[in-house]
DNA sequence: CAGTGGTCTAGACCACCAG
DNA sequence: TGGTGGTCTAGACCACTGA
């Protein structure tokens, strides 16, 4: 246990738990806290630590979440031996993720236009149907490769001012933010396809190579639908990752 | 409110906690709690079930890793307006989730023999390579039709009891778990391929066909990796469905 | 300003597990 | 039998929101 830092910023406005969380987090990805090894128990570090129990308690139960340890009453906690450490699913678009991992993406937009919103898209923004949303049709590139084909549908309350030129500049996400719109929930469901010869010539693979489907409806902080998106990608350069953890 | 039961069995091994968080969600899915509907504040909830508010709390945090609620600070809580219920992904086997939603699943085992694991495997289940693993492969019918095509390498300590026949009768999961393994968490990457003729001719589709491709680990209360799977899905019927949840 | 959820404390009792 | 995590209580103070 020598290895955890035991410093904890009281005046932060960083909640305790999670800085507890994040220094547990190093160590077991340092190496320090190898898989198997047990962790002290609960009482013991919150002593350590200078905490409560329910707080020592919160810290752990974060990585919990994560997938990196699991408890047992009457054993402990223990670290899980990963294999190689995944990232767990995160609500950030595409452009996002591209960027992080330093693959340059670029984007252009194919289609930008208010449409009368169908019966399935009304469903999943919760809008009448025949009501306006602005529907985009966007080819992503990454490294000038193209990697996927992705068309949205969003309330116009939400996206009457997004411009060509902000979706070609960054990502849906980023734009949502900025624009003062917080995204919370996402619902995807993630499927495969063989390529038709528009979505081939438009994704340089060969008419039916194997793509990648997903359809994913946004929610924002306040329960409404934001967006709802059917993307395609080129299998050869991407897939999805997910963790389940056990409830 | 008046929707809600409020009624509590305290001497019920079920936590009052999740007891709550049932009823709350019963009110949701029959629609007693119409989406953007504010649920009442904690305290004023804690007073009406008799609880506390920390429990309260719970019962409220489970709903909004559900994605069924979402809380704002100075705001309160709603109901997110979900088009379609969408379940969570959950740690059960294709064998399970098939007999669940009516479709008689059944099993046939094409290969079941112990090998050497290759560096891949071996990483994986956290294993030396070379050493023994249960190398088994299954094709999965649901209906009559073949659905998927699967791949699994296991720790001989784990599964050196399993047989043909146990493997036909049942998922893998439940097989754990007649075992004494308790399975915690799953890491998987989802992708697409097209189907090569063998594969093509085992499921049942045309050779070049878009697959659901699936690799998985997963890992058991102890954080050891029980089972390491390639699969193979029809894309017609079958997709993977992911509800991600703002931290 | 009053009301909301977010964080934190210092206890308590319990079920489960290993020795 | 002693130690573990799981649950629950009754408070407290705070940050943020809207009117």
């Amino acid at each position: 246990m020598a290895q955890l830092s035991f410093e904890l910023d009281r005046s932060s406005p960083v909640p305790l738990y999670y800085q507890v969380s994040r220094q547990i987090e190093a160590a077991i990805e340092r190496g320090d806290l190898a898989a198997g090894a047990r962790l002290e128990n609960e009482t013991g570090l919150a002593r350590r630590y200078g905490l409560s129990r329910p707080t020592m308690r919160r810290a752990i139960q974060e990585l919990v979440d994560k997938g990196l340890v699991v408890r047992k009453r009457g054993i402990g906690t223990q670290v899980v031996g990963h294999g190689q450490v995944k990232r767990q699913l995160q609500l950030t678009s595409l452009f996002d993720d591209l960027a992080r991992s330093g693959q340059k993406p670029t984007t252009k937009v194919l289609t930008h236009e208010i449409a009368a919103a169908d019966e399935m898209v009304a469903e999943q923004l919760g809008v009448d149907v025949g009501a306006n949303v602005l529907h985009i049709e966007r080819l992503r590139f990454a490294e000038g490769e193209p990697l996927a084909l992705m068309h949205n549908w969003l309330p116009v309350q939400v996206a009457s001012t997004f411009t060509v030129e902000q979706l070609e500049s960054g990502g849906l996400y980023a734009l949502f933010r900025s624009t003062g719109v917080n995204t919370r929930i996402a619902s995807q469901r993630i499927g495969a396809r063989n390529a038709d010869a528009a979505q081939a010539r438009l994704l340089g693979v060969r008419k039916g190579a194997a793509l990648l489907t997903a359809e994913r409806a946004t929610y924002d902080d306040n329960g409404r639908a934001v967006e709802f998106g059917r993307h395609l990608y080129r299998s050869d350069k991407y897939s999805f990752e997910v963790m389940i953890v056990e409830r």
